[in-house]
DNA sequence: CTAATAGTGTCTCTGAGACAGTATTCA
DNA sequence: TGAATACTGTCTCAGAGACACTATTAG
């Protein structure tokens, strides 16, 4: 086996979750060098007995702190230009993760800190926003338009709500992600038309606040969606 | 930097082109242990000084043994699991590949022979068709469904054909990969119907055979399909 | 009552599905 | 001429887009 063919591992994750109708993704401040101070999205070293995937199932529980994590995993591509990391080869293989509202996160041990951004406020140059360490712009870039693309065509919006939920709240899973709201009768009869995309409980929301109780729902067992639901003027990208 | 991290990284190449009608892939015959005799996707190890695109490209190119490569390269999946081979822990970043008919390739230096098999004999079970070394199987069917799924939502069908091509030829290319043609009037529909997809030119295919020579075209600009171009589920005769 | 939120109805128009027909070439 | 291949026309219907309307709650 070649020598030079010898590269460092890693994962990194790209959490995404909706936080009081924000698109929000989770980044750690980098308590050690290369990018000390610099905020980063999560993850590690690949171990030896597992695969990319269960590192990032791993990393994803040690940074987020829950124990139940309710929403999905997948890998988005692997990134590994030779001078990404200042220090040495370093590949790493970028996953995207959904989830419904999750907790404030606790810093791990090589993070000085760990909190939510608005992932267009980090991309589209916010106030506030920091530069991402690494080439991490670039991955969180990717996972979102992964994101926004796969909610055009799949379920996934499900993942970022909790059940029991309403179809409202899954209407600003879209809104938020798109940044605009989709047609709200069209999203109804695009909903509740599609088999299995939710299914229906016998019970109403509390009506916490002024206005009717929404009806509660489950999610179904569609993964697709046939003709797909596509968004209205979000900007494509590469 | 921990050690146990270190892996050695990959890229293997899922090379596809239409050969007389068939979807077709690249193979070579192993040459070294371990699998030595088996057949594998074409790949190889990663140098220090490029990213794993340019390392795939690299490969294609030793591989077909063609210069001037028409097609079309794209980063498929990263294949990580600890055993996937039986020395080393090895990490592989398949990609796929699209070209127009490529000539009969030659044997690189790790291999003993190279050819072209019709992919769905290979995944679907066709008489001699052999099993494939690593965890290539999982590797070619995942690049399979990434083009079906490609050719749906993206012009990529292009990429199949040499220009100046006709429509009846780009038709073929929708019917070798997903195995059944699409509707004659439909496809011609969509496909100059999509501003972009496709350039006329003033000329007509050469009359080799009998019947109405056909009009040429080259490719377009344009990258997707809106709205997609859906697999007919009735087939019809051609 | 009003404000606020949830939910329904419906008109229009694009474009896919199906398939029958016409045109142009070679032997 | 006939066989083979290329190309056109058109009827129907599902479903997205747009938007106006009704329903149910809190205060």
């Amino acid at each position: 086996m070649p020598e030079g063919s010898a590269v460092a591992l890693t994962v990194d994750l790209a959490v995404f979750t909706i936080r009081e109708g924000v698109f929000s993704v989770l980044l750690v401040e980098r308590g050690v060098e290369p990018f000390e101070g610099a905020w980063a999205l999560p993850g590690g070293f690949v171990e030896p007995s597992e695969d990319a995937e269960s590192a990032a199932w791993r990393e994803l529980l040690e940074e987020t702190g829950v124990d139940r994590f309710e929403g999905h995993l997948e890998q988005l591509r692997t990134y590994s230009a030779p001078d990404r990391d200042p220090r040495a080869r370093v590949v790493s293989v970028a996953h995207v993760a959904f989830a419904p509202d999750l907790p404030e996160p606790s810093a791990g041990s090589d993070a000085a800190g760990a909190r939510w951004w608005a992932v267009d406020d980090l991309l589209d140059g916010g106030p506030d926003a920091p530069a991402l360490a690494f080439d991490h712009a670039q991955i969180l870039r990717d996972a979102r338009e992964r994101i926004r693309a796969k909610l055009e065509y799949t379920t996934l919006a499900r993942e970022f709500v909790a059940e029991p939920f309403t179809l409202p709240e899954l209407r600003r899973v879209y809104t938020a992600v798109w940044g605009v709201p989709p047609d709200l009768g069209n999203f109804r009869r695009k909903v509740l038309g599609t088999d299995g995309f939710v299914v229906p409980t016998q019970d109403r929301g509390a009506g916490g606040s002024a206005g009717r109780p929404a009806l509660l729902y489950r999610r179904g067992t569609a993964r697709d969606l046939q003709p797909p639901m596509l968004r209205t003027s979000t900007p494509r990208e590469e």
